[in-house]
DNA sequence: GTTAAGATTGAATGCGCTTTCAAACCACAA
DNA sequence: TTGTGGTTTGAAAGCGCATTCAATCTTAAC
């Protein structure tokens, strides 16, 4: 046997297979596994000595706590639950990240799950989170009722967005919908525009009705009259906005903008118009909502109120992080911004 | 005390709150906790007296067995990690809704992280998912190294994509890139261009050069020489496709076409082209790669090469399924298909 | 030089479940 | 009736860690 033969026992940096456990940290560093285990979660002073040699033997064995055991044992799992609707859409896919960029450093995992908009399966998240132990629960947009929400209050932290919620242990960060609405609208009135269509997003959302009283709220405040010929239902979706153009091209009435209730729409409306042979901006004016991350690359670039997404998810994260820690939370969304870019010009002198 | 007394002990479907343990059950039950750890797992035969029993107990305690503890006494966890590049990004968030589709009914679930094409953060995924004690771990277009992979495999079952790997508890699925590009630039080939503008991915991903491979071996099949300057590269994201457009038209090389290595630089290039008024198709055509979900709503439509990418992630999951349960998966991605729509046309003649 | 209060530490227990291991039970052949 | 091989079942031992409790060691005040 050489001094050469290569160390396989021991793996710090390399193939993370680990059946290394505290209790031989414990040993090797000469002490009991309960003062090993309280240095690494600081729960008590511990003499510099030993603290220096169960680190020392934590990092030759190349020790990494078995989440598992700390979960059953100490009741924490480091890891919270969050529910989104649609893993696959670009809005939540920015939250999602927000949130992951927010837990990462803190050293919680998010565990994600799709409730695809329906109560039912949403409940059914919930459940599988609360059986998995999470530390709390973030909820994206959530479809169940308040009262649900609550009741998965009474025994973890919940956070929800696009709700406006308060109570023990639950957190709720809300966007100004109708604000943003009307500073779209608005925008579009100031550009010159009165025959200004709106495509709806699906009602069942509030913040869809919110966004369609807010339209509704900067025509009559310009002293336009709300014309329900101009309002065409959308479903939050890219057809429905191509539907609703098309809809809207068929009855004749005619409009020199249109103002979509998210992104999704306007894309589809875009391409509406552009089978319809209406030039943006120069025929039709569009704006639409949410500022999704490629509305700026659109042709020509998407003229919309930001919603923050990212920053949703790193503001719910955080307000969960405080109250797990027990503090209040006093995050708060920015305000609705408008940002205009080239699909809105002024109206045509007609 | 009333009869009507509100029961609030057993809460079955009502708030999940579970401090329901499988001994609890095995009591009301009558019977072992042995037992009904056999009979929800399905361990043993179990006379159908006790079955009953136990079924019952569950039921009216609304007994939900704790994952941790599951994890930690039988060493199956039942949630499988995933690493993926970039959570917000379309084509991760189609596969990763193919993955949670194919894991869902079979009671596994999904762990996502997030490694943003970065080597390291990559290995700190893996040890991190080892931690937790995952049953398998499925790579998205891994940045590591083979061997890093295969060692990952020692200890686990591993699923990577977007490479051509094979090992024991080790299966790869990959897309054919090199057909797709050559399938992509043979399509505006037929329709007549000879000078096509080609904009690479970041050549750091295989996949990137291999559709570069297929772009030129298309050329040169059909005859047409291969010039590096209507070569620019790209780095697989907007910007950089509407700078390569930049490029292109500061040049000065004449160029009816362009083939984008991605859809998301397709996206880019569509808007540069619009931004020096040349229109798509009628001035250049365009094409892209892997049809992301708002390809077909962009102005025009874009041409494009479809990658299945929530195909991938069912077919990424179920491999992993079948690793697990010992069994060699056979699973195949489907060959590159070609979507023409409206954003390539036949060349002017010049 | 004593003693009491305080700071460190280890032994032991348990989190909720799976999994041997062996006891108890069964049907049927001898 | 007595075995025999095969089945169903329960007791008990952990999985890897946090944590309570009591023991040991300090330190400072008397």
């Amino acid at each position: 046997m050489t001094t050469h033969s290569a160390p396989d026992n021991a793996a710090p940096a390399g193939n993370p297979k680990t059946p290394v456990t505290l209790e031989m940290v414990a040993k090797l560093a000469g002490v009991s596994p309960s003062t090993v285990s309280r240095i690494l979660n600081g729960t008590a002073v511990v003499s510099e000595a030993k603290r220096q040699a169960v680190v020392e033997a934590t990092k030759t064995l190349g020790f990494v706590p078995n989440p598992l055991a700390r979960g059953l044992a100490g009741g924490r799992t480091f890891s919270i639950g969050v529910v989104t609707q649609a893993i696959d859409s670009p809005f939540y896919g920015a939250a999602l990240r927000g949130i992951e960029d927010e837990l990462d450093p803190m050293g919680y995992s998010p565990l994600f799950m799709s409730a695809h908009w329906n109560p039912t399966a949403e409940a059914r998240c919930l459940e599988l989170l609360h059986a998995r132990r999470v530390d709390g629960i973030v909820v994206l947009m959530p479809r169940l009722s308040d009262s649900a929400l609550l009741a998965s209050a009474q025994s973890l932290p919940v956070v929800v967005t696009g709700r406006e919620l308060r109570g023990e242990r639950l957190y709720s960060l809300n966007f100004d919908n109708f604000a943003g609405a009307f500073r779209a609208t608005e925008h579009l009135l100031s550009l010159g525009h009165t025959d200004i269509a709106f495509i709806t997003g699906d009602e069942e959302h509030p913040d869809a009705s919110e966004r369609h009283r807010g339209y509704r709220a900067a025509l009559e405040g310009a002293g336009v009259a709300y014309n329900p010929l101009l309002v065409v239902p959308g479903m939050y979706h890219e057809v429905s906005g191509l539907e609703a153009v098309n809809r809207l091209v068929a009855q004749q009435r005619p409009f020199t903008a249109i103002f979509a209730a998210n992104d999704q729409m306007a894309t589809g409306a875009a391409l509406g118009l552009y089978q319809h042979g209406l030039r943006v901006p120069q025929d039709v004016s569009l704006v639409g909502f949410d500022d999704l991350p490629n509305s700026v690359y659109a042709t020509p670039p998407l003229s919309t109120i930001h919603q923050p997404a990212y920053e949703l998810g790193r503001l719910a994260a955080a307000s969960m992080l405080q109250l797990i820690a027990g503090e209040q939370p006093t995050a708060q969304l920015p305000t609705p911004e408008l940002l205009v870019r080239a699909s809105s010009a002024a109206a045509r002198t007609l």
